[in-house]
DNA sequence: ATAGAAAATGCAATCGGTTGCAAACATATT
DNA sequence: AATATGTTTGCAACCGATTGCATTTTCTAT
């Protein structure tokens, strides 16, 4: 296929007469090297058109220079924005990037673990599977020292320490369900996904703790555990009708699924906030644009990718000395217009516009 | 780090009283091996944990099987769901992915396509950066004989010729503009992004031929050029201010900035579509849950990475023989309350909700 | 039983860098 | 001038799989 044959270090070694060790080291800025030697070196690898083969370094130093990256999708709003961040940070250091999707299933996670082993990735960055129990999966990658760095959807291993990035789940579900209650809301639905993930757990482990702050009975039935997709606001919807007695808040654990019950609530011509307030989890662009505009918990998707990123560099970098961390980012809640039914109080801004 | 060695073809052979070049055809299924001889070398294989290494296969045999991905941006969802349907198909094959973004910067491309190329990829898949106006960065590949495909943003080559996947963006264009003027709109203004890039170039030049089809003359004021982002709403509003007449139609060329005008225009307390009627393009998912619902034209995101990708396998598997071909996906107008000025008239319906 | 063909396996070179260690060269010290 | 010390460079053995060609084994036909 290729008519030239690509040029090696061979080459540049033989036009300046030099062994290709030499060449090797200088390209590299060995400190051995003379100065004026490695400056030739490298003129002569510019002016011959020389790229290193990195099947070569790889296989001689058993090391790919490759991240491997598994999330559940791609086609999230959230998750795209993560892994722009990761793209972005790994680039900086020199990493390549591959990128495979679970599609929330641990099967395929496995599979795609498999996959990213037998590329020989340097390090893995992990969001789990929603359905993922456990990470034994990864012991094949943990055995061989192959550092595994988990975010935003994570769990702990038994035996391994992995490093992780998270934000404090249990901490931004109290907030947003703190706000509900300080907007006057007594019966707050939560809908959160399957409870084995940490994130939707938590999330709902803050709803109670803010109940229970305020002394407010939790009506179990009030929880509400659904895919939380854009067809989600649907099931939400019909559920109320099974309820006793009608929720006046609801906090879903992300804005795909808050959306689509605002949009299914003014369907039925139930009136957000008036009659029930909404809150979502994520800060997607698509909350700013709903009417009523969505009070959610903001949280930073790219810096949480160059923070994983990062992280997994660090500890690829000093594989001994590193400690293994977890990084809690920071989380905000935004209100917005879907959870306000008190009249504005002086000094209390109603109304927050995201960050940057 | 490590403390196993790997598992080789040596260690196989070892263990069978082979040498190492009867493994290595054993395992793939080379026909001058015996059959029983194959079942014994792959049974041991999967015994002792062998996992083959890619640098030294792809060393010795000068191919990747590595697929390398250049898009604007991964933090979109239209592109996101390209990715993910690359992903799936080229995972099919056996590929891996290589991913990387331009940020709509030519400078940005062009240091990817250096990345890649050192990569050695063995081919590419790419939607050009807004900015891009030609293909002369892509030498370095295509010299080498090494495919691009290019899909969604793409540009022609004097010299090679590079197979495509697209929509016909001008008849979607026209579908678009069409309908608004079916709508009884008759000033149309047209928001786009750089006509440097074929999609907004080949849409507005729908747009003048719906026009023209319709006899109706073209005001050039009324053609509006910006970036098309969440913050473009805003702009476009500005300038209606500076317009002499007020449109009654606009034509957005992505769902992100249709969206972004829809709120700023009922910000101003101008009514949509009663005053203007709007088309958005792309139908993302935040086109069904803007207030009014979005029209806009639909084309398959996932589907046309799944065909961009199975068309870049069919040339690597058959370099010779194949031939380069252009593949247009079909797009749809997808009419919601944005643009529906006129009443019902029977047997047309008047909402279509989008297909899955 | 045996030549000749066909099938199965092995030898050894190769892909292109990397790296421990030895060798050559340069400079400093006495 | 000779020794010691430091600086540069080269030798040669890898890393693990692939492949053209030679060799051995097995099968077929006479």
């Amino acid at each position: 296929m290729s008519l030239k044959k690509e040029v090696t270090i061979y080459d540049i070694a033989k036009s300046l007469k030099l062994s290709a060790s030499t060449v090797s080291r200088g390209l590299r800025d060995h400190p051995a090297i003379r100065k004026e030697t490695v400056r030739r070196i490298k003129e002569a690898a510019q002016n011959m058109g020389y790229h290193q083969n990195p099947f070569a370094s790889n296989l001689r130093r058993n090391r790919s220079n490759t991240i491997g990256v598994i999330l559940p999708r791609l086609d999230s709003n959230f998750q795209s924005s993560v892994v722009a961040g990761i793209e972005k940070r790994v680039k900086q250091y020199g990493y390549n990037l591959i990128i495979s999707q679970s599609r929330e299933s641990t099967e395929k996670e496995n599979v795609n673990i498999s996959t990213m082993y037998n590329s020989r990735v340097d390090g893995l960055l992990v969001s789990l599977a929603c359905d993922t129990c456990n990470l034994s999966h990864f012991d094949l990658m943990l055995r061989k020292g192959i550092p595994v760095v988990l975010f935003d959807r994570v769990k702990d291993h038994p035996d391994y320490q992995c490093a992780k990035v998270i934000i404090d789940n249990v901490k931004a579900g109290f907030d947003a369900t703190n706000h509900l209650i300080e907007q006057g809301c007594r019966r707050i639905m939560f809908v959160g996904d399957n409870l084995i993930s940490n994130v939707y757990a938590d999330r709902k482990e803050g709803y109670l703790q803010a109940h229970s702050t305020h002394r407010i009975p939790v009506d179990p039935e009030l929880s509400y555990i659904t895919t939380l997709d854009e067809e989600s606001g649907g099931r939400v919807v019909n559920r109320l009708k099974e309820l006793r007695e009608r929720p006046d808040g609801i906090f879903a654990a992300n804005d795909t699924s808050a959306v689509s019950v605002i949009c299914m609530l003014k369907d039925r011509g139930i009136r957000v906030p008036e009659e029930i307030a909404v809150v979502g989890f994520n800060d997607v662009h698509i909350s700013r644009v709903i009417d009523p505009t969505l009070t959610t918990i903001h949280y930073p998707g790219e810096e949480m990718g160059e923070m994983a990123a990062s992280t997994l560099i660090e500890i690829l970098d000093n594989p001994d000395t590193v400690d293994i961390k977890t990084v809690v980012l920071n989380h905000t809640l935004i209100v917005r217009k879907s959870s306000l039914r008190l009249h504005k109080q002086p000094g209390i801004p109603s109304y927050h516009q995201a960050g940057a």
